[in-house]
DNA sequence: CTTGACTCCGTACTATAGTACGTAGTGCAG
DNA sequence: CTGCACTACGTACTATAGTACGGAGTCAAG
């Protein structure tokens, strides 16, 4: 065995690293989310660095959260660096701490309507009847629902 | 006007309301995540209670942290009342909890490679080089990038 | 030097979540 | 009673994010 320290993978190994298809690796690929490493110039198969797998494995997360590949992309194109537009990059990643504030309350309210279903639904005791709309109602003490609900012409 | 509390909406109404355009109601109600009203009786359109409104938001708010439709019905059939398996229904809402709070803990990693990135883009001063790759490597720690990257025959 | 596992690449297919469109019916304003 | 906006309903189309497939090339073991 040459002893390169192996910190690059083929593609299948890095898939199951990233916990992806081979495929999936290929779709990135196309869509610019993760760079093609070139073929090796003595012909071969091609290999990816570790750096490529956090990558993908970053993909993965932020889908899990609610962002698109599209807003994937801009994440990952945000970075400071001297040859950047500093400004720019701060006002974007600005933009997106707003979107992930707003999706903490949002996780947070989830959070709270779901522990008080839990707490209505217990091993064994008395049981209050609820929805995790109700507690949701609860939780955020929304009576209201009211939001024009009937004028003529609603301008946006 | 006939003095009756406007609390039921036509459907266009009820799409400005929730946020959503006519077709989405009518794609929700065909999926069965909200009901169809009834059409009155005496013929006409129908009308939505601004419970159905407020459902269709919380569909929105929930796709928007990464539920899909699938979940957000799985999410809104949980309810604690004493003619149902109230054992099972806790057991769902704890395994929708954990997926919540997993979805938090990579917000919060996010949010803190973006305010890493923020501080790193100053709007006047030192600019430290940073992606929000190297953001999320700081904050975590996470250097090792191991995760048996070769080993012939990775069993699951 | 063949065989099996893997890679490369292109094209095609799928699921999810809408969005648009055409036609017919309803309702109320003038 | 005639427009005009809005509703109802079915079907078709779109975008996103993969997933599958077929054929050709590569590589290491036997």
């Amino acid at each position: 065995m040459e002893s390169n320290i192996m910190t690059e993978l083929k593609i299948s190994k890095a898939a199951k690293n990233a916990g992806v298809g081979v495929e999936t690796i290929r779709f990135y690929e196309r869509k610019g989310l993760i760079e093609q490493p070139l073929k090796p110039q003595d012909g071969g198969y091609r290999t990816y660095p570790i750096e490529t797998v956090q990558r993908i494995k970053f993909v993965r997360q932020a889908q899990e959260i609610g962002f698109s590949l599209r807003e994937i992309e801009e994440l990952l194109s945000l970075r400071a660096d001297p040859s950047a537009d500093c400004s720019d990059v701060r006002e974007r990643a600005v933009v997106k701490l707003e979107e992930v504030d707003r999706k903490m309350e949002q996780l947070g309210r989830i959070r709270s309507a779901l522990d008080e279903l839990i707490a209505a639904c217990p091993g064994r005791g008395a049981l209050r009847a609820c929805s995790i709309m109700a507690s949701l109602v609860a939780a955020t003490g929304g009576t209201s629902a009211h939001a024009n609900a009937d004028g003529k012409e609603n301008p946006r």
